[in-house]
DNA sequence: GTCTTCCATCGAAGAATGTCAATACAGGAA
DNA sequence: TTCCTGTATTGACATTCTTCGATGGAAGAC
């Protein structure tokens, strides 16, 4: 048999550049949270696609300012958006922002290995 | 005009369970973090598909046991795996995983709302 | 055997995050 | 105006996460 070669292997130097994953990453911190994925998927079921605050307490079993917390994150992070309609304040997703997130995780072309923002196409810069 | 109703929308008691809520942001918590982003990035622009720990702290310009706790964390998260060749160690990414929080964020059916792991559709269970 | 290289683990410091009680703010009703 | 209700902000605490230096283990070269 052949024996290894003393490198490991061709260095490919990949193209990710550090504020494009920082970016991301931050987008998918917004969604590292079991409370905040629920917000999310409670929004999506909606009929109307939209919920008020009021709703998520009973939902998460969270206090109201640690709900208010989660939701600031989300908004902040450009996954929904809020609207004050009299007392009560409803949010809804913003598809765009979260089609985009699903966008990173493409695999883009016939590339194999799962995607996660191709170096080349950029995925990431579809973000903001 | 009409006046606001007395209760702010009908409640329609979402089908995310707390475990999957967690099972899925654990998932995204592996992804949340620039330099995990760009070792996955890394690795998927690999022409075979696989890259050795040797290149990524260079890459990252991070320590090696702070690149060697990263690579654990994504390999604990299912996102990659590992095989020992001789002295070095190579990573490549678990397609499937990947796939399985793309579907998480994939709108189901017909939904308004950008999706996020439909109550009924389970996608969640996809991960594990 | 020893030496060297590559990678993982341990232990600790600092930063970030999740949570809640207390408080403040905004809007409608009386 | 005052009161009440729904939501956001503040401040504090506990937990978790990121990072690195020091150390340990595995595999090949000698």
């Amino acid at each position: 048999m052949e024996s290894q070669s003393k490198t490991c292997c061709p260095m490919l130097q990949s193209g990710m550049r550090q504020a494009d994953a920082e970016q991301l990453a931050a987008a998918f911190k917004a969604l590292a949270d079991p409370a905040r994925l629920r917000v999310l998927n409670f929004i999506a079921s909606q009929p109307d696609g939209e919920a008020c605050v009021c709703h998520f307490t009973d939902l998460l079993g969270l206090a109201q300012p640690t709900v208010s917390h989660h939701l600031r994150l989300l908004y902040e992070a450009g996954l929904v958006d809020r609207e004050r309609r009299g007392t009560w304040v409803y949010y809804r997703i913003v598809p765009q922002r979260i089609a985009a997130l699903r966008g990173a995780l493409a695999t883009p072309g016939t590339r194999r290995g799962g995607g996660v923002a191709s170096p080349t196409g950029r995925t990431a810069a579809n973000l903001r």
